[in-house]
DNA sequence: GATGAATGAGGTTTCATTCAT
DNA sequence: AATGAATGAAACCTCATTCAT
């Protein structure tokens, strides 16, 4: 959109920077950051090697790039998903559904997200792992809210404390995506949102 | 124990290649994969670099036994902790103490496993994830044949799959010590079972 | 003055062309040949790379005529100066003031010249070189004409050859100059030319 | 000597350095810092890359190192030759032939040498150059101590700062081996040292 | 004519692996 | 059997130069 306004060098120039994150992601997510060299990533984005470096400043500047601006987002979209109902019940709901619709629509960045948020990573001298963390963290915080104003209008029982309840159904979805990623035929990652939240909402003891 | 009737020679061989496994986890979870050479291998387990490679084709073949030796371990240490009750409340319960203990024992490796198990891994050409991943989920059906047999026994209600109980249980876990592990003063990982548990036991909509 | 006569798209060039090697002199002396880039350069000369290479061929081209055009200028004003006087003496003492003058008005190429013409320059591929050291022998020549005439007129005692007379004042000039220009402090540049002078005037042995 | 004593090991690497700098130093003086790989020098030493960087840190390592030891070296060789006599004249004239012997002896480093200490370098980021530079103003203060015992002595005239004189037979001698460099038929490298020292011995102007 | 984005050869350096001792 | 010196492929990155606009 506020694309179209720039001039066309510029829009040339963005969508260039567009085909390197494109193919650096794509490799990195096949292959991990150590396996992929800077003149790999140069020839599936079909520029020449001095040029990746005109638009990144070193390798590690091209991934972390990669990981900040989907991390960016990611978050301004959760937030809008959010943002969607004021039922905290509904929020869940469509949070659940958000999470499994962006998997499905952004498979390759999916694991690296995954790759570096959940498991520890090592790829990178420590600096990018704090600012994807904290971002992690943001996002946990939203969907955390959700929990406390829930038990403040009474419509949530105090089973946990919000924030690690937060934690606790973003992992739940987190392993869905990756038991249905590792095996889609095998661990199917349910349409239904209440599929996941049953884990919270019915007890699983009988009564 | 067995150790003790193998020849002097063999038990000495074993005791080096004990040290070198551990040298090389310590490194490893320290700095990962691929920042760790095999000469500060080598190094740190006061051998020669030649000696090292007698022991371990290359080190891929280090790292790989590293993670399935451990996984072995641990998949034993799950079942004698899942043998150790009959009562499946009390083996979900022991089972999340086993994991809070295991961690906190183990840390360098619990490390490893996290990054190699949910996360996806890419320091190893392929063939190693899988093996792991089959590891992996080997545990997760001991797990799971809990939650089915409390079922059985109408001791459990199904509010779904018990596999899938039995994943996000497992997450759920991770999560908490991944959050402990992150930042041991916010984030504690709880002492009493229960606290874990309680998400699946108390339904979280008031009734 | 020539270049008043010039058509005015004429002039233009060859300010241009100033600005250029001005700008590149400066870097050059301060980082040395290898250590600038011919961005850097056209940066400073507040050019386009592209226009660098319509005025030099390429980066050792532009090189060597900051140094050959700067040595003709030298040379040019080294005749100038010993032909201001026809007093053998008064032309030593012309050449020793126009040296110091030279260095003052003209640090950065002086850095040049010296490490072009004393030292032994790596910084091109031989050719330059020769053409630098023609240069300097010329000028020598012209001194060592001095020492020639002074012997003939039998006002200089035939100490030791005219032409290895001028390499000796040439060099302790030189040396002169290179201690004041690394701590000004310290060594200074005699004003009186005779200090230095004196080093030839008077035997060094007490009579 | 003392390396006959070494383990054999010990001498074997002692020797293969040496073979190592011995490349180098060829190289860079031929060719200068700048314009020669370490490639290059590897493979002129016969030794594999790797090999290089066992012995030296990186590029500049191996030529700081080139430069200091000689410099040492050089220094400790000029000490001696200054205290082969308490005669001062014999003293400078022990100097100008010990000079001219170790250029004779030594070709590839004096190119080096003169390039450091008398040009001003740009090869290495500042740092060497000032090492360098300090070793060089050791000797000149010992020749200048010659200088001064023989004024003090009233041997000598004091016709000019002793450090100024010392600077100054220096650059002489300097002159005269690079002249003699450049064209060995042209400009000779006088076997007696009187005709170097009569500059400074013999006052030019007629008396 | 001027521009500067694009190129890619070539430089430095690391490190898994081998093999003579 | 144990060693660790030697190897060299391959990684990252720079920069002189070209050429389409």
């Amino acid at each position: 959109m506020a694309d179209r306004k720039l001039p066309r060098r510029e829009r040339e120039k963005l969508r260039q920077r567009q085909e390197m994150l494109a193919a650096a992601l794509e490799l990195f997510s096949q292959k991990g950051y150590h396996n992929v060299s800077m003149q790999e990533i140069a020839e599936k984005a079909e520029f020449a090697l001095g040029t990746l470096y005109k638009f990144f400043q070193n390798k590690e500047d091209l991934y972390k790039t990669i990981l900040l601006e989907r991390c960016e987002d990611f978050e301004e979209a959760c937030r809008r998903t959010l943002a969607q109902s004021e039922d905290e019940l509904e929020q869940l709901r469509r949070y659940i559904r958000f999470r499994g619709d962006r998997v499905r629509q952004n498979l390759p960045f999916v694991r690296l997200f995954l790759a570096e948020s959940r498991g520890i990573s090592f790829n990178l001298k420590a600096g990018l792992d704090d600012e994807v963390r904290r971002r992690y963290y943001r996002i946990l915080e939203q969907l955390a809210g959700v929990f406390a104003r829930g038990m403040d209008n009474r419509r949530f029982r105090k089973i946990a404390d919000p924030y690690f309840l937060a934690a606790a159904l973003d992992s739940v979805i987190d392993t869905s995506l990756l038991l249905w990623l590792d095996d889609p035929r095998r661990h199917f990652f349910p349409e239904d949102p209440d599929a996941i939240l049953d884990i919270f909402f019915k007890g699983l003891m009988q009564p």
